[in-house]
DNA sequence: CTAAAATGTTAACGATATTCACTATAATTA
DNA sequence: TAATTATAGTGAATATCGTTAACATTTTAG
């Protein structure tokens, strides 16, 4: 059944309200959302937006889980664009993550970083979405461990368990010790990407070459798991 | 000069406010911090804050270079509870990093979170009040270092030309190299406290026991710097 | 062509930060 | 001690914000 036309106008309408709220968030911040602001560029007013979300709540979340997917796309096109070997195809998903976190700071930001004034994020929506991402790292790694090019220490009792949610919620039917590297890796990116983000990282605010440090620790990572 | 009598209950005023905004922070988040509220706890109106701050930056930048030493301080004292090797130093440092964010939640946030909107904080503020945290990682670091037991490798070139605004920041005599490991340490711990702290880590919300991962990724952290 | 559904409007409520004009109080000075 | 001045407060007003309610318009369906 082809949607009808009120139905095409009406996705039209919601894409060019989230549109127009990620081009706001790219400007302003994400926590100074204004409804009445996207509303203006519009040309409509602030209460005609409460026919196509519930509130600025269930507008965020919508925002949240598209940038999930946004992510998550940007890491699966870097792991397919060029095979050379499994090294290189973590190298790429650790970049590509880099450079989606920079290229998107704010949506980057709404995503792992403060969450907004009284926003509680709905993990059965966001979860999934969040999942989706997570499930490319794992599949780079994955690759690497099924080709049994990737070396896998073994796991503490206790991590193993805690790891056990991880491996339901994604449905990987490898051993948990990919999702730790996941984990563990994927942990070392963001800590270093989001203090990159949020200027923690460079000394003095002009010079802000952080590439040869994300390098040189991407590199250690690869090495760190002896992937070849 | 010992201060006269009105600067004192000025200062104890001060100090009131930012005690009442960081129970509110703690309470409902950094990003929905109200004047009124605060104001209002206190028993006055709200332009009366303005007679103590500029404005609601200038409190919240109070507050960041307060957080700002408060975790400093959190990790001095883990340094200098008891010395038993450099290894344990560091996992005692890590730990209290960790420790701090956890009962500190929305401070961590307000400092290495979302910046609040339109706010953007002044370095030449904040930036020492970092710089002062960031240096208790470094003497830990440094204290195995001068004892020899620290193996540290080779810098790249373009590497150990992003480290100088830091060793001129700092005032670190020591090598580089030190810092390098600082600010890779540093975003590792970074990067697993602040995915915990916004419930990234686990998988199913109910059951957060990422002392786990925590635990032996500091753990291989050390291991990785030769540390003994 | 008419009734209903969808989509928009304006007005209003209760918040927010901030500014201004004004007042009471405390500290300092003549 | 009396007069003056700096300080610390109030209340009203302006400008935002999200949100709701009542009303108008447009578009679709019978």
């Amino acid at each position: 059944m082809p949607l009808t036309r009120r139905e095409r106008v009406r996705a039209a309408t919601i894409d060019e309200i989230k549109e127009t709220a990620r081009r706001q968030i790219a400007e302003h911040g994400a926590a100074s959302l204004s409804l009445r602001a996207i509303a203006g560029e519009m040309g409509m007013t602030a209460p005609a937006l409460y026919r196509y979300f519930e509130g600025r709540d269930d507008l965020v979340t919508a925002l949240i889980v598209d940038a999930y997917h946004s992510l998550a796309a940007a890491l699966a096109e870097a792991r397919d664009a060029i095979y050379v070997d499994h090294a290189a195809s973590i190298i790429a998903a650790a970049n590509a993550y880099r450079t989606w976190a920079l290229t998107h700071a704010e949506e980057y930001a709404l995503i792992f970083g403060t969450p907004i004034p009284d926003y509680h994020a709905p993990m059965e929506i966001t979860g999934p979405a969040a999942a989706a991402s997570m499930s490319e790292l794992i599949q780079v790694l994955d690759a690497a461990y099924q080709d049994g090019k990737l070396a896998t220490g073994e796991l503490a009792p206790a991590l193993g368990e805690m790891l056990q949610p991880w491996i339901k919620k994604l449905g990987y039917p490898g051993p948990p010790e990919i999702i730790h590297l996941a984990l563990a890796n994927w942990a070392q990116i963001h800590g270093l990407v989001s203090l990159e983000l949020f200027g923690h990282l460079t000394a003095d605010p002009e010079c802000n070459e952080v590439d040869a440090l994300f390098e040189a620790e991407i590199q250690a990572m690869v090495a760190r798991m002896g992937i070849e």
